[in-house]
DNA sequence: TTTTCATGCTAAGTATTCCTTAGTATCGTG
DNA sequence: CACGATACTAAGGAATACTTAGCATGAAAA
């Protein structure tokens, strides 16, 4: 059986989400720190922190981010790019594209 | 010291989920510990914190219980029930197919 | 050029949270 | 009745995060 390779990265894996969808938003460190409720006075380190991978975020505070960069929460635990590609896609489809796609991915499961 | 108390719900996300799948594998709390690589004296407490939402278990111990219970590890921090199946249902799928279903999408978020 | 400010980044100590230990309670079964 | 399996919990020591107080760089204003 072929199983996904788990291998320690130089750097962890919310920490390079996190910093992607930063980035695609375009918006300072601070910035969103700030936007996601953080002190002012401390949103700089501790965002930075959490890029770095030097900490890491708890799941309240990364929903807030979610929220701030427009991704799903789940996207910053993929650490398989194509589900963190589908992530995206997904959550911008309305409730019933969902729904359908969902019935379409049942079909594949069944005829396999 | 007083403490802001934020709205809480009752079982946070991540336990319920992890309850969900752990009772969907048919395995006692104290095994899937024990599967996951935890100390066998330590498992069943710790998983039972986990469950309980008394503690917060870190991303490397969820990626050991998503293996442990062949769910993606993105399922423990799906809010969202639509989200959750998606994901499961994701998960199934061969390689081939997930790049299909991308791109299937694709299409739908251009139709908009 | 010099100053100023935004940005990214880091060390260190305090604050907070988790992990381990040592149990309790309950249920089903030999 | 034991006995084991299971679910669960309090408390303290261990580990981690958050806050503070900065530094370095580059760009833009003066």
């Amino acid at each position: 059986m072929t199983r996904t390779q788990i291998t320690t990265q130089a750097v962890p894996v919310i920490a390079s989400r996190l910093r992607e969808a930063r980035l695609l938003a375009g918006i300072s460190q601070k910035a969103m720190g700030i936007l996601a409720g953080i002190d002012e006075f401390t949103a700089s380190a501790r965002v930075n922190q959490y890029e770095q991978g030097k900490h890491v975020p708890d799941f309240l505070t990364l929903e807030k981010f979610a929220s701030v960069l427009n991704v799903p929460t789940e996207f910053f635990y993929a650490r398989d790019d194509v589900m963190a590609e589908m992530l995206l896609l997904f959550a911008q489809l309305t409730q019933k594209q969902k729904s359908q796609l969902i019935a379409h991915i049942k079909k594949l499961n069944i005829d396999r």
